[in-house]
DNA sequence: TCCTTGTTGATGCAATTGCATCTATATGGA
DNA sequence: TCCATATAGATGCAATTGCATCAACAAGGA
């Protein structure tokens, strides 16, 4: 049998936790809404598929990478291929696939979302945490992934 | 001028928030789910409502407790109220407004997904991270709030 | 009083999301 | 081969959200 009461520290760090994740990300939405760019979901999908390279990713592949439900990813794509940042291959040895790679806009639109983005990240962390805490930070929220991290 | 480009250690703590949040939020809303309970939206109302006694609210007041729209929380509230969850008054020095009042069925209501969500809680924190740690945690995510946290 | 401006809350419409399901292909066993 | 089952991706429809705007009242000055 679980524990199903929280502590009052679990309590008050959840709470910190979602209120601030949402405002982080509603200030970073803001500001590329701003500039006319498009929202943060693109640049994750923009970042895994530079990552992945010139053979691309499966949208399979992206679904635990960028935390959207499969039929998620399958109209962020037709999206971002009607907006001509990335395009879909045809998969040789399985007729059902396909590849989805970044094309050379998609990446001059990721650099372009990374101006404001990374901006927001410097703003909001760098500003206010040393990077010992930043470090302290990421350690202790890996503890609460899953699977947890191990650093 | 500020800063524009994040230090590695603010992309790694940034980039871990976002998905620790995220995985947190889907994995609560998913088992509400699975008990046929409304979203975590609508326990964060019924809370400020039942923290906030008998003189309840006006919708405004909640617009920041909940981090919603104007007109999310319109529309929230809506709901709610068809559902028997709150209640809304007429205010009598502002003949535009409106009070928001817990019912008891909401309270009701707010026990059942208590239930959900602080077990939630208390497996995905105190199954992680000690009390300190998670005070540790809270003190850091505090600076990173907008105002900053003064603890 | 009248007019202008600000505030509170609701809503029409378009875009997005969630859910369920569908098509097409793959895989493995009888 | 044939069939049952699993996997990849798309999509119809309903619910929700975002955006812009609206209606109603408030507040303050001319």
């Amino acid at each position: 049998m679980t524990k199903t009461s929280p502590s009052p520290e679990a309590i008050a760090a959840w709470a910190r936790l979602m209120r601030v994740s949402r405002q982080l990300v509603e200030r970073t939405e803001d500001a590329l809404k701003a500039k006319g760019l498009p929202p943060l979901a693109w640049y994750d999908v923009l970042h895994e598929l530079a990552e992945a390279g010139e053979g691309g990713l499966r949208p399979f592949e992206l679904i635990d990478r960028v935390l959207l439900a499969q039929y998620g990813v399958s109209r962020l794509l037709a999206r971002m291929e009607a907006d001509g940042l990335v395009e879909k291959l045809p998969v040789s040895d399985d007729g059902r696939g396909q590849t989805v790679r970044i094309t050379a806009s998609g990446r001059e639109m990721r650099r372009r979302i990374w101006a404001v983005y990374g901006a927001c990240i410097a703003d909001r962390m760098d500003g206010r945490l040393s990077a010992q805490d930043l470090k302290t930070l990421a350690g202790l929220l890996g503890r609460l992934r899953h699977p947890p991290a191990s650093d």
